[in-house]
DNA sequence: ACGCTCCCATACGGAACGGTATGGATGCCG
DNA sequence: CGGCATCCATACCGTTCCGTATGGGAGCGT
């Protein structure tokens, strides 16, 4: 052994890791395998959508096996909840941390990344919330409190680009409330070159200085 | 009878005409009065939440009376979309019909309509339709069609106003997904004075000549 | 009074779902 | 090897749905 004692100890650690990964992700489930299933069901069907048995059928397991990792449905729901809200702070401080001189390219990375094109299972995700949030007083909480975060850190992006204090606010509002809002409309009907106008709308939440 | 030969026909077609009415919204039901009554659980739960026999016990019937008015469930689905397809082309030319030299005001006019605060119904049935268009494509069309509609009517208003076709374009999409999105969010923990922001806002997508 | 149509009540079967109780399999640890 | 904890399967109950079959009451014409 000798010099090799801590690579072993390494190897052997690696190997208990992958041992206890399998184990998590095959044989055996545990609340974040159920809550990580329960966001692909919120994704396609909405929170209407998850019911313990469909999410049982998914896994490949019977709700025994939920019953031992959850008190009941409420409490499913309860993780679904605290983990978006986890993630979605975690998303905010990457998306919106920019440095200096940059935040206007920022800005247009944060358009382009609530594009309703490409990641399109997080929009639906976002949008299950919110339509969830309007039948349950602790979601919209939650919600609340996910738009508070948003909306500052995006506007202090505007601020950092010159923009006024009440500008920066109605901007970042505007911006947020668009990309939502986008993602819930079919536009395809309307133009031929969709892409284009929403290159277009960028500028004027970004910008703004058009005619 | 004589000269009151009139008053007395008046008399006895009031009389039917009541007795109609009655018989219409309390004892017998029609269609209508289911579709009515399916968009008011549209607005509360969600499309999820249309449920035959929940809609029967709000209309204090059974569903007996249900499946004698609609072939199945998806009838009923099919009627409230229509139904829904219907009020909406009546509204859009209804409320984007603008005096000449008054378009710009109209503009505000559909922003301050749709706003969430009030209309909160409206903006509820609007929203859950659009995420029922996430899983039925026969509501996407429908959606597809309202959208392109509406648009096409803002557009025109925007020409009116002297706003070039690409900006007209753009600016409209901008203001339908605002008045979405912004229904979608919870604002009052970023700032007290949302509707001064939101009356910023309104400028921001109407006039845009803001620094 | 009779039948007819319209409209709804009642009763039933079947499926999906939430939740509980209980047994069984596996692995760990002394 | 035996005891224990972990994790899941099975069976069961009650509820809520959808959909159907059937009967019955009210109006209405003849």
């Amino acid at each position: 052994m000798g010099a090799y004692g801590s690579v072993w100890k390494r190897f052997v650690s690696i190997l208990l890791r992958m041992d206890d990964t399998v184990r998590k992700s095959r044989v055996q489930l545990d609340r974040a395998s159920w809550i990580e299933q329960a966001f692909e069901v919120l994704a396609e069907d909405g929170v209407a959508g998850l019911r313990v048995e469909v999410l049982a059928k998914r896994l490949k397991v019977t709700k025994g096996s939920f019953y031992w990792h959850f008190k009941d449905r409420q409490d499913l729901l309860d993780g679904v909840l605290e983990a978006w809200r986890d993630s979605r702070v975690r998303d905010i401080v990457k998306q919106t941390r920019a440095r200096p001189g940059e935040e206007l390219q920022q800005l247009y990375h944060v358009i382009d990344v609530y594009s309703a094109s490409r990641n399109r299972k997080g929009m639906l995700i976002e949008l299950a919330v919110r339509e969830w949030a309007k039948r349950s007083n602790a979601v919209a909480d939650v919600v609340r409190e996910v738009d508070t975060k948003r909306l500052e850190h995006a506007r202090s992006l505007f601020l950092a680009c010159g923009v006024p204090m009440e500008e920066a606010s109605s901007r970042c509002m505007l911006l947020y409330a668009y990309v939502f809002g986008i993602s819930l409309m079919i536009c395809d009907g309307f133009s031929n070159e969709v892409d284009a106008l929403k290159a277009h709308i960028a500028d004027l939440i970004a910008k703004a200085k058009e005619t």
